[in-house]
DNA sequence: TTTTTGATTGACTTGTCAGTCAATAACCGG
DNA sequence: CCGGTTATTGACTGACAAGTCAATCAAAAA
């Protein structure tokens, strides 16, 4: 076995098993060795690769948001220019980063964001993104764009959560979060 | 000390150490040393009146979820009958269960619901409970209650979640759902 | 006063898990 | 084919935490 240049495909397995693992236990409350295990390595191989677990799960949270980052990046180029609203909405519920382990993981990671500062670094960077595409967007459709953006931004991680909880399900996202921006844009003000 | 009937006090105590220490800490990973000595007394005294710390968890769960429940009755109850919606909101963010510690507790409950089936189960009731009143208070004011009542949920939620991770500022949160559910019902059809 | 009963804890058991380390195996260039 | 490097693991440890238990203490009841 001991060939040159494992050690790119072991990070990678290590990250898909990390997901899986917290996915299926739906916490993160998973041994360093069930996820080396998954991998199919020893766990003393999963720290002589990442150093810990912290950094096992720092990584597995940043190719989360890597892979939801080039969702909506790829959405928007495909994108007409009046309608990358529609676009970011499709691409955060792309069926790569919608499946069930990825979105229980998504949810386990908020919980880590708020012990671990790196983490929370990795989710205000994703949040402020979110945001600032959404602006982007509205601007020319409409009036508010900042306010407009938190209340999708919102709406977008409440249909999330929904999907994590409720395992699955939820096919009509996308098309719920863009029944919200419609009304919003339909409507000139929206203050109380 | 050994005076009768502490049970209910004590019970209410860790109920009460228990939210503070799993919003402290921001994960479920707290100790039953640490919440009975913020509860003031020792861990075996816990386990003496709980039996287990999922059984904590779930006593610290069932008061919030009590808690929210009996917002919003109250909200709802004060009502005029053509604002029950607004009400529902503003139940939802009332500063009692809107409190820091009680708000990322909350998100660390999702994360127990999964593992946990009797915290899945009222975890559940919960959400039958918001959107049975939702489509009740929707019902007079829209065509579609039942899709209304499922964005508006999800708004909710998502405005919930912003909160838990920043921290406690959030103060317009309810103001931003009511201004979705306005945009919903001065649109006559949301279909995409 | 004596007995019973709830309240309470320190000490202990048992298990688990993150992280370390020394040893082994296999490739690589010379 | 040899010395250096990378890969890999089994075995180990030190810490920590859940849950148990027997003993103690003091109020309440008899």
């Amino acid at each position: 076995m001991p060939k040159i240049g494992q050690e790119p495909k072991r990070r990678a397995a290590l990250v898909a098993a990390t997901v899986e693992e917290i996915g299926a236990a739906g916490s993160l409350e998973v041994t360093v060795g069930q996820i080396a295990k998954r991998a199919g390595m020893s766990s003393a191989l999963a720290h002589h690769y990442f150093g810990g677990k912290t950094q096992i799960f720092l990584a597995a949270m940043r190719h989360i948001l890597n892979q939801y980052s080039r969702d909506v990046r790829d959405a928007l180029t495909k994108a007409q220019p009046d309608r990358r609203l529609e676009a970011i909405i499709d691409g955060s519920f792309d069926p790569n980063c919608f499946d069930p382990a990825a979105t229980s993981a998504w949810l386990n990671f908020y919980s880590f964001a708020q012990r671990d500062q790196e983490a929370g670094r990795l989710l205000r960077i994703y949040q402020k993104r979110l945001h600032s595409n959404l602006v982007h967007a509205l601007r020319p459709r409409c009036d508010k764009p900042q306010e407009a953006a938190q209340i999708i931004a919102a709406q977008i991680d409440g249909v999330y959560l929904r999907a994590a909880l409720n395992k699955g399900d939820m096919n009509g996202a996308a098309d719920k979060v863009k029944a919200v921006a419609q009304a919003l844009l339909e409507v000139k003000t929206y203050d109380a």
